[in-house]
DNA sequence: ATAGGCGCCTGCTGGC
DNA sequence: TGCCAGCAGGCGCCTA
């Protein structure tokens, strides 16, 4: 699915072409999305005029005028882009707004329909939504010390710590082993295991790895494709993420796959060995 | 606390 | 060519 760096692509291109316009209208699709899915939308937005859009892991985040909010989360499958009104829509568009000033309409499209849009009147709202509410910090706020600590204090691997979204927010399966291998630590590794050095080296790579993809766009599998209807091209600089058996660009190893936390994990078996002797804990 | 499994959905791919 | 199992970027729920 879109992980951060697609979110956050997505909320960079649409952000120009949403702000300060209103809903006029809005078309519900028959079939729901995930959570509480509203069938009435209109009563709630049509005139409503959008102040704000922004990210929050891989959550997008829409103020309206003087408290309500939209939420919404692509999934797997999501794609969120401003269209031409008479565009035709696609199959799978279950969310359509007309936008005021202009003819152009705010699509939500989502195949798989694990994706969602929520509604809340207010802040106190929606700060009471547990998936927004519970969310880690955004990576590049991380403070280092409470990175170690809290990566130090879990027995469960590095790659399943990456992927919950309580420990740090934005992180999903393709940015998780890109990470471990920019930070050439093993994804079977356990945070408790971590060095302090070890621990401080998988934060900057989340960052760096995350920085990367924003400028490339984030990456296109399949589906994913930014504010502006373009893929993206971080997929072409994937050195772990779908190169099962291909040389490893450091060292020409065969990158391995294995299943950890449930996913598809890959790494390069040479330049993230585990360490002989596991680093104590504490130094 | 946390790992693992499943379910939610649809569409594509690879093997037979 | 056709069929079917397996798999896919997420997340939430359940069980052990």
């Amino acid at each position: 699915m879109p992980e951060l760096p697609e979110v956050e692509t997505v909320v960079r291109e649409l952000r120009p072409r949403l702000l300060d316009r209103r809903f006029q209208s809005v078309r519900v699709g028959r079939r729901p999305l995930r959570h509480r899915w509203q069938t009435r939308w209109g009563p709630l937005v049509i005139g409503q005029r959008i102040e704000r859009l922004h990210r929050r892991g891989k959550w997008i985040v829409m103020d309206l005028g003087g408290g309500p909010c939209l939420v919404l989360h692509l999934g797997m499958t999501g794609q969120l882009t401003v269209t031409p009104a008479e565009t035709t829509r696609r199959d799978h568009t279950h969310l359509i707004f007309g936008l005021d000033p202009g003819n152009e309409e705010l699509r939500f499209r989502d195949v798989r329909r694990f994706g969602c849009a929520l509604y809340f009147p207010d802040a106190a709202s929606r700060e009471r939504f547990p998936s927004l509410a519970e969310l880690g910090p955004e990576p590049f706020d991380l403070d280092p010390a409470c990175w170690r600590d809290r990566l130090r204090a879990t027995e469960r691997s590095l790659k399943a710590a990456l992927l919950d979204q309580h420990l740090v927010a934005g992180v999903g399966n393709i940015y998780a082993d890109e990470s471990l291998f920019a930070a050439r630590l093993p994804p079977t590794r356990r945070g408790c295991d971590l060095a302090p050095a070890e621990a401080d080296r998988l934060r900057r790579a989340v960052v760096a790895v995350l920085t990367q993809a924003i400028e490339r766009r984030g990456s296109s599998i399949r589906d994913y494709i930014g504010g502006n209807g373009e893929k993206g091209g971080f997929q072409k600089e994937f050195r772990v993420y779908g190169q099962t058996g291909l040389p490893c660009r450091r060292c020409q190893t065969p990158i391995a796959c294995i299943r950890l936390a449930g996913r598809a994990t890959h790494f390069c078996p040479h330049c993230q060995k585990p360490p002989l002797v596991p680093p104590q804990r504490g130094n």
